[in-house]
DNA sequence: TGTTTTTAGTTGACACGTCAACTATGCTGG
DNA sequence: CCAGCATAGTTGACGTGTCAACTAAAAACA
């Protein structure tokens, strides 16, 4: 009979193994075959999401895992690429504005094509619609433990 | 009503940035106070649950998300802090040996201590034991869609 | 046996992200 | 107004891991 400290640590290191080698697939399909890497599309689809396709480096640091110097080198490769437009602050001398462009978004589209497939691949023959929503209610009370509750509107509509 | 799909879709949006927030604040906690990291614990750990604490490289690399420069690497870094001591092998002269010796051994003591206290202090408030098992199933059922057939003992006896 | 192929591990070049120090701009209180 | 402090973003030094080329040893095979 196992206390229930056993129980958590044991569903810890399923779901640690479990996320380490789907994320190790999916990264391998996009590495193939998709414009963006998984950081990466973090991050446009941040900007995505936005009003405009507009956002500020410093509102990119507070809203990914990144620190800002991570966001500078990221958008550095990001505009050399051509996915993202870089544009000065004109009312604050000091901020930089990161704009989703075109191929851009159209580099999002692409990676998502690919990177949805592949979640699929993954989950569909694994859980049933019902089940799919317990996972998702069991990890919702585990985001709660661990999210900012300045973030936790992730999925919310503004 | 929403499809299957959108369902999945949106579980792996839950799963992926549980885990992001998770990692992260477990990997604060170990680098203020744990002598390895996430990283090195799971390889140490391997090493740990092998027989005579002691395996070649190229097992290591096979039993972990390394590659085999990783892992050389990484048991680098190892031995230079005298946790692990290395070994060519007598019957291969191309193999090498690492040996969790009695310093590799305190450190994965001291970083399960820390880890699994935060690993506690997030799953504990956020899951009731039967919740936690029914976790553990689901990520099973993912797992086997994602793991190589030769991988699944992961924490089956021997 | 001797040649060819495979396997184990290492290494140099690189990619990616952090941290801390720095620059430049903006803000605030005397 | 300006002295001092706060904030935005950049940059150099570094840590950590990958990939591909390499060395050396072992295996396979004619």
């Amino acid at each position: 009979m196992t206390v229930k400290s056993d129980t958590l640590l044991s569903a810890w290191g399923a779901f640690f193994v479990t996320h380490a080698l789907s994320i190790q697939k999916i990264e391998k399909a996009l590495s193939g075959t998709a414009p963006l890497s998984l950081h990466e599309y973090d991050v446009l689809l941040t900007l995505d999401r936005s009003h405009d396709k507009k956002l500020r480096y410093s509102e990119l640091t507070d809203k990914s895992i990144f620190t800002k110097s991570g966001i500078t080198r990221i958008m550095k490769r990001l505009v050399e690429r051509g996915f993202i437009d870089r544009e000065r602050c004109k009312s604050d001398g000091r901020g930089v504005y990161a704009i989703l462009n075109k191929q851009g978004a159209a580099a999002l589209k692409d990676t998502w094509a690919v990177y949805s497939r592949e979640i699929l691949t993954i989950l569909d023959p694994a859980l049933t619609q019902s089940e799919a929503k317990t996972f998702e209610t069991l990890l919702g009370k585990i985001l709660d433990q661990v999210a900012d509750p300045e973030l936790i509107r992730i999925g919310a509509k503004k």
